[in-house]
DNA sequence: AGCACGCCGACT
DNA sequence: GTCGGCGTGCTC
């Protein structure tokens, strides 16, 4: 029977371990599993292993597969090993992979067997090919004269065959909701016949030369630069509606040319429609998508293809960065800003910084593209550690948006409401002109807090520190960072009070129960994460808006990138200042960012835009900025803070939650921590402090910030404070290198 | 990640 | 007396 396992060398020989013979080689297999260290296990005689080889091993009493990582390490004694039992007949992993791998897990202090679990973990990607088979319909009236009866179960497998390609006899079954039984009997009788599953790849073979750009004289140039690009990183620096797409396109149309690999990296989960039109009108096909929303099979042929070349182009979220790449030659991080880029549980990375290493290890270019690009990269421009190229116009002479402020301490909404009189004045001049106006609020549900008016009890989430907010569209209190949820209580827990619950705040619920009020005969559509639940609805709601058959737009952060609105004339932000609470050390430019975007979405058609930023403090710099379209002098002055106080990017910084169910346990090791914390020129130990949630998922947080002069890793001052540290009961410590949200 | 071992509550 | 809940720890 021929397998991937061709290479297997006689049977196991239990738990009988040989003694290695003199010359018998030991490697190390690292396991896709949370280990800090690749296990040595013999090699049979006659197998020859390299760095990289896909390998079965025995591991306790089951049989895993692992990467040959290198030589044995040689601290296990020898009459403990295992052989390795078979390489599979499969391309090793390629070297950068694996030196990738390594590197991710040295930077982030990750068991370097969780970051390989991040580039092999797809299921079955390395079991051998199996022959899948489908059903389709057979010849019926032969069948018939055979004997075979058609039964009301077999009517209906014949029914769904009738309208569908051939079908794998599960799906089959479900879909006519039969059992497996009845459809294998069909087979064998006749009525169906089994034809080869085609396993069609869920992209196609770009073309680099199927249409020729169509580029504005900056872009052209722009496109130029990016086409013969040496190794490193280049920044392209456009406003929203430049055409950054188009010029990068440029780029990977290079690479195909080249006969290599580009991969982009997107913040999103799953790609908008109008990105992958826009590439297929390009290159006269689709490009392999690498996200969670993908199917087993689809994340099978997918993987296997991007290490056998055939995927030529890969767009994909953060993970796509782990795939095995058999030849890299570019990789695109579009709007590189993005925190999403941000990996915030298992191995915690930064995508885009893991981006520009892996760029590194293969000595390619790296394009990192943004209409607001984040500090860091500002600064790497400025000292010249990246190039930049700079797209200054907005393509199809459209025009940027102006923005103003609303000073709401003067310009006062009535009691109980949000939109401030001049903002309500200036969408109904929108309006009455025909004209389209978004209103924009980027908190979910009704109302942020919801407390009892008779003895003041406010609804929390019994397992975090939080409020639960109460989300009408579900009926339902919700808590927004474990996601509890549950009935809205009749009455109050606390006093039994009936009726006696008050929303505190706005929530963009309520937002549209306002704009009703104030707007009646707007068509109104409201957007959020709750109202557009996957891509098809998504498409099929900015589809109403593009074609107008809404007035007001009432939406979260969801509407904030990607969508084209060329009537949209007016947006209002109903709470500009609502990013900047919390002290988090980019609330200032995460809020410019995010108001730019947002910002962004007006004017897009021949018609100028206008933008309203309702604030309680217009004075303060980022407002200022958004209003001038100052960005540069905002990073600027951004930058010297961060010069004064150390921080990144002129300094660095791990955070180290401790958390555990117990909260007197967690108390007693943060002391213990704590007396043990380096003392050293350059380095500083802030806390330990509750963690911004103090209570996540019923679990207590104690956080340590770890601050280091830019010269000293925190990695080497973090393994020197750890060493020796237990972790005993249900005690978890989290290390996050570069942390972003301090929450 | 599995899959063991181990130590306390409800069943035959 | 055993079956079984899932906490803790190891796997070369």
């Amino acid at each position: 029977m021929p397998t991937e396992t061709d290479h297997v060398l006689g049977e196991e020989t239990g738990a009988v371990a040989a003694t290695p013979r003199r010359g018998s080689r030991v490697v190390g297999v690292l396991l896709p599993l949370a280990l800090f260290q690749a296990y040595d296990y013999l090699v049979p005689a006659g197998l020859e292993l390299v760095r990289g080889d896909i390998v079965t091993v025995p591991l306790g009493r089951r049989s895993v597969t692992g990467i040959v990582w290198g030589d044995g390490a040689g601290d296990v004694a020898p009459e403990k090993l295992k052989q390795v039992t078979a390489r599979l007949d499969l391309p090793p992993l390629p070297a950068i992979t694996c030196d990738f791998v390594d590197w991710v897990a040295q930077y982030t202090m990750a068991p370097v067997g969780a970051v390989l679990r991040m580039a092999i973990s797809v299921p079955d990607a390395l079991e051998p090919e199996r022959a899948m088979k489908a059903w389709q319909l057979g010849d019926i009236a032969t069948a018939k004269t055979a004997g075979a009866k058609l039964t009301a179960a077999r009517q209906r497998v014949v029914d769904v065959l009738t309208s569908s390609p051939p079908l794998p006899p599960t799906e089959l079954a479900r879909l006519a909701a039969v059992s497996a039984g009845v459809v294998a009997e069909m087979g064998k009788v006749g009525l169906l016949q089994s034809v080869p599953l085609s396993q069609k790849r869920p992209f196609g073979m770009p073309d680099a030369d199927a249409a020729g750009p169509n580029l504005s004289g900056a872009q052209q140039k722009a496109a130029d630069e990016l086409s013969t690009l040496a190794p490193g990183v280049t920044l392209i620096d456009g406003v929203t509606g430049s055409g950054k797409t188009e010029v990068y396109f440029e780029a990977i149309a290079a690479t195909l040319r080249a006969g290599r690999q580009a991969l982009v990296m997107v913040p999103e989960i799953a790609l908008t429609p109008q990105w992958l039109t826009r590439f297929e009108a390009r290159f006269a096909a689709l490009p392999a998508q690498w996200h969670s929303e993908l199917t087993g099979l689809e994340r099978r042929l997918t993987w296997r293809s991007v290490l056998d070349g055939s995927a030529k182009v890969v767009v994909g979220a953060r993970s796509a960065l782990f795939l095995p790449y058999r030849d890299l030659g570019l990789i695109i991080v579009d709007e590189e800003h993005e925190s999403a880029f941000k990996q915030e549980d298992g191995v915690i990375y930064q995508a885009r910084d893991m981006a520009v290493v892996r760029g590194h290890l293969a000595k390619i270019p790296v394009i990192l593209a943004s209409a607001t690009p984040s500090l860091e990269t500002i600064v790497n421009v400025e000292t010249g550690r990246y190039r930049a190229a700079h797209l200054p116009d907005r393509h199809g002479g459209a025009t940027l948006p102006t923005i103003e402020t609303i000073d709401l301490r003067l310009d006062k909404p009535a009691r109980q409401s949000w939109i401030a009189p001049r903002l309500k004045a200036e969408i109904l001049q929108t309006l009455a002109d025909g004209n389209q106006a978004l209103l924009f609020l980027n908190r979910r549900g009704y109302a942020p807090l919801t407390l009892c008016r008779s003895c003041g009890h406010r609804m929390q989430c019994p397992r975090c520190t939080a409020w639960l907010v109460e989300h009408r569209f579900h009926q339902k209190l919700m808590c927004h960072h474990c996601g509890f949820d549950s009935p809205m209580p009749p009455s109050c827990p606390a006093c039994q009070s009936e009726g006696s619950f008050a929303a505190c705040g706005p929530g963009v619920e309520r937002l549209a129960e306002e704009a009703e009020a104030l707007f009646p005969d707007a068509r109104r559509l409201v957007l959020t994460s709750d109202t557009v639940t996957g891509p098809a609805k998504a498409e099929s709601l900015m589809r109403m808006v593009a074609e107008r058959e809404v007035d007001l737009v009432i939406g979260t952060q969801i509407i904030a990138k990607g969508h084209n609105f060329p009537h949209l004339t007016l947006v209002g932000v109903v709470d500009a200042d609502l990013g900047l609470h919390g002290g988090d050390l980019r609330a200032a430019e995460r809020t410019y960012q995010l108001m730019s975007q947002v910002a962004g979405r007006a004017g897009r058609g021949e018609k100028p835009g206008r933008v309203f930023l309702q604030t309680y403090d217009p004075d303060r710099a980022v407002m200022e900025a958004l209003k001038s379209g100052d960005r540069d002098s905002f990073l600027a002055a951004e930058a010297d803070d961060r010069r004064q106080s150390g921080m990144p990017p002129f300094g660095r910084l791990a955070a180290l939650i401790l958390s555990s169910r117990d909260q007197a346990a967690v108390n007693a090791k943060a002391q213990e921590l704590a007396r043990s914390a380096p003392h050293r020129d350059g380095v500083t130990v802030l806390g330990p402090a509750p963690a911004p949630l103090a209570l996540l998922r019923g679990r207590h947080r104690l956080r340590f910030l770890l601050k280091t002069r830019r010269d000293i890793a925190p990695q080497g001052v973090l393994k020197g404070w750890l060493r020796g540290q237990k972790f005993p009961g249900d005690l978890r410590l989290q290390i996050d290198i570069d942390p972003y949200s301090f929450m």
